[in-house]
DNA sequence: TCGTCTGTCTAGCGGTGCTAGGATCGAATC
DNA sequence: GATTCGATCCTAGCACCGCTAGACAGACGA
């Protein structure tokens, strides 16, 4: 019995090792560069390996995006709760957001621009994506302003915020502008 | 001389086939479905001669996107100089923007999502590229408000459209309520 | 009519994601 | 302790990718 349960231990270390490494290997050259192959040589195995663990490239950048997810939504918890006043909240809340796209680029391409085979907006969507729009909607709901809908607005707010990221990481923004983008957004979206 | 000239006129047919086979292509069966081989197969002619067109398969995507660009700045125009009074405008500017987005997938993805290999925000930005930008700041740019850069609130109101285009069609929004989500944008945005 | 030269194709390079099948190693049994 | 057996892992290879070198043919100018 505890051999079976060394083993399952064993499974999921190099599992968390995978993820990571992936993660890793994304952020210093981008994920072009995670091929199988060399995912499979940093963790010294072989190809095969990987796809004893995930059903093909796609479930990895997926898990990739499952833990940012997490960290994302901690994130945006730990900048907002510090914050009173429902206006240093929210701006606390879209820098946070930003900030965290900027840091993670490869990290924020697998939850948003790459496909994770991930469901969204749907009943089987997994917990930690659930949860990042929950903390978003924690903030952003109380600033919605009367007789509109919360997540209505949570999901207008977050567009606008991801609208941002992505263009200005591409380069079609340029970033010396981004805090003041970022206030016009704030002052004029949020109801304070 | 005359020789001559019928050759540049058959290569430059051909090359606007190559652009707009791609661009069929895409939109039928997605990027991915766009290889090289698949694309000579379809145009009747080898691998070969797509790369006496273009330097490679990102050069041809960023053909696809010049050629969305000008005409989203044309569908952007029609439908703003039609309307009258700047809420009209705007409020049919958005419209005509999620809903070219939505109808042209592959183009926008050529424009915003894969990398074409074109430069933004630059001095050496493509007419079209810029032309697209100039069609948003003729309508937004007096619902900027007072003492907001005209420039700042087109690249705000653009990145929110942005976000909501791209979050919307990777199922990430849901689509019934995009109606909503615009009214409310415009609304908040725009000065009126 | 004859070279030349442009234009096109065939074939192939190194790379990709993914998988079939054989080898190996450890655990359980006699 | 020897032996069987099953899980685990690796080698080798598939079809496809973007891209290119070099052979070839056909149209051109002399």
């Amino acid at each position: 019995m505890s051999v079976q349960e060394r083993k399952e231990r064993e499974r999921a270390s190099r599992e968390r090792l995978i993820v990571a490494t992936a993660r890793e290997l994304a952020e210093q050259q981008g994920w072009d560069a995670v091929t199988t192959r060399r995912l499979a040589e940093r963790i010294e195995y072989s190809q095969p390996v990987l796809y004893s663990h995930f059903r093909g490239k796609r479930e990895i950048i997926g898990a990739v995006a499952l833990e940012g997810a997490s960290e994302m939504a901690a994130a945006l918890r730990a900048a907002t709760t510090g914050a009173d006043g429902p206006r240093t909240r929210v701006t606390a809340l879209a820098r946070t957001y930003l900030d965290f796209a900027e840091r993670n680029p490869a990290v924020y391409d697998a939850m948003f621009q790459l496909d994770g085979g991930l469901a969204f907006a749907a009943e089987d969507t997994p917990e930690p994506l659930k949860d990042g729009f929950a903390a978003l909607l924690e903030s952003l709901g109380e600033v919605a302003g009367d007789g509109v809908h919360p997540g209505l607005f949570t999901e207008v707010f977050w567009a606008a915020l991801h609208g941002l990221a992505t263009l200005t990481r591409a380069g079609r923004l340029p970033p010396p502008e981004a805090e003041q983008r970022l206030e016009l957004l704030v002052d004029r979206l949020a109801v304070l």
